[in-house]
RNA sequence: GGGCAGAUACCGAAGCGGUUAAACGGGACAGACUGUAAAUCUGUUAGGCCAUGCCUUACGGAGGUUCGAAUCCUUCUCUGCCCA
């Protein structure tokens, strides 16, 4: 049933941070063949941002080769601790969330998460099973399993601190929160990207304080946005969503900055670490042209979530748009009430969503970024007749079908 | 409990009585260029209108002083620092 110990660790450590302790892992895995007994291989999941991207994939993936190998997933909900609101890597407070709005994410989450993960080994947890009956007394007792100190050493917090920002003292009880979860499922090992290393390891100290045997923590990189620089997140608008379209995944793809083709071949479409470095190669030796290189990572990536095909297509769409210049496949229609048989372009625009409002309709006229059938719009004044069905192009990649209903 | 400092557009940050829809930077959008929605360069970046101009909102909230306030005063809310 099990692999053995060291095509375990090696498949686990491959394309993480940190794995600590290693020795410590070794022996559970070490155990769990002996007893024939899947290690409890946990991940908390924030439903304070209900749309998954790829950030989150690579850890997921990284849960689903646990699963491959044997192993029960226990994703944690944090129906509870969204309540809260997680501090790390926030400068900010986090806003804190409703009980409906986080069961209604939660929900969310999970349907998007079994994108990637096997539904099969897999249980699903919501912390408020065990965190809301806690009282007082016991909220007491394990905050004094840890010290001010202790939290202050944690980056975030200590930055604040010396910043003169302000720390709740709800923020300083998330990380025992999320700790506490660790002992209520008895994780021998959790998952989480690099910025929950605190996290992670607070859970050995309360498993421990708590008598049991603490976990590992295994520790995956934050996969960089579209942007190449900030950390791909749902706020900073620099995300490729799991349930974006194939032409969107791919052409987000294809706008990340050169030096991150590596990174997204690597952490983003999963490809084998030899052949990983064998792109990286030939992008420094100049034989492969990072273009090239780009598009089947973007290629790689669509595939992953959509299959072979849909890689295939949108790279065809994508030059047919881009390269090409022409129109997309599939573009969406608009039907203009009956009545409206002409109409003034400023108000079409604002009336499809196109441009957000009639200012911004007449802006991007004036940049000559509109066209009818296409041919350039230069008079925002111009009224047009939609009898029979036209073509709306605003900027590089917005496409609407025109036509007014009988 | 007392003292001090601060709250500006999507974000960061200037401005400290008028010519400020608010410098500058980032972001975003548009255009040019390109074997890329990379890089680079240029421009735009509150909303509305019978529109070469006009109107309405906008500098934490509410009042006030003034011909005129983001800028001065009062008060409220929030935050940080120091003292207890």
């Amino acid at each position: 049933m099990f692999a053995t110990v060291n095509e375990q660790m090696d498949a686990f450590k491959t394309g993480s941070i940190e794995l600590l302790p290693e020795e410590e892992l070794a022996r559970k895995i070490e155990k769990s063949i002996k007893t024939q007994k899947p290690l409890n291989i946990k991940l908390g999941a924030d439903p304070s941002r209900p749309d998954l991207h790829l950030g989150h994939a690579v850890v997921l993936h990284k849960l689903h080769q646990f699963q491959e190998f044997g192993h029960n997933a226990v994703l944690i909900i944090g129906d509870f601790t969204g309540m809260i609101g997680d501090p790390s890597g926030k400068s900010k407070t986090r806003t804190q969330l409703t009980r409906e709005e986080t069961e209604e994410n939660g929900k969310s989450y999970l349907e998007q998460a079994t994108i990637i993960l096997d539904s099969n080994r897999l249980s699903v947890r919501w912390n408020t099973e065990w965190l809301s009956k806690l009282n007082f007394f016991d909220i007491i007792h394990l905050s004094s399993k840890y010290t001010v100190a202790q939290l202050l050493e944690r980056d975030d917090f200590s930055k604040r601190y010396k910043a003169h920002q302000p720390i709740s003292l709800h923020e300083f009880m998330y990380p025992l929160a999320q700790a506490y979860d660790s002992y209520a499922v008895n994780s021998d090992l959790e998952l989480g990207g690099s910025d929950q290393k605190f996290n992670l390891l607070v859970g050995r100290e309360i498993q421990k304080a708590y008598g049991q045997e603490p976990q590992c923590i295994l520790t995956m990189p934050l996969l960089e946005g579209t942007d190449g620089i900030e950390k791909m997140s749902k706020s900073l608008d620099n995300y490729i969503a799991l349930t974006d379209t194939p032409r969107d995944i791919f052409g987000k793809v294809m706008s990340i900055p050169d030096n991150m083709i590596v990174r997204y071949l690597q952490y983003a479409a999963l490809a084998d670490t030899s052949f990983v470095k064998q792109v990286e190669n030939g992008l420094v030796d100049g034989s492969v042209h990072p273009r090239n290189a780009k598009v089947d990572t973007a290629k790689r990536i669509v595939a992953l979530y959509h299959g072979e095909e849909a890689g295939d297509n949108a790279l065809l769409e994508f030059e047919r748009i881009f390269k090409n210049k022409e129109i997309p496949d599939e573009i969406d229609l608009f039907e203009l009430e009956a009545n409206l048989s002409e109409i003034n372009i400023v108000d079409l625009l604002a009336l499809t969503k196109l441009a957000p409002s009639k200012k911004e309709a007449r802006r991007l006229i004036d940049q000559g970024g509109v066209s009818i059938d296409g041919e350039k719009i230069s008079d925002p004044m111009l009224k047009i007749s939609f009898v029979e069905q036209k073509l709306l192009k605003v900027g590089k990649r917005k496409f609407l079908n025109i036509i007014a209903k009988q």
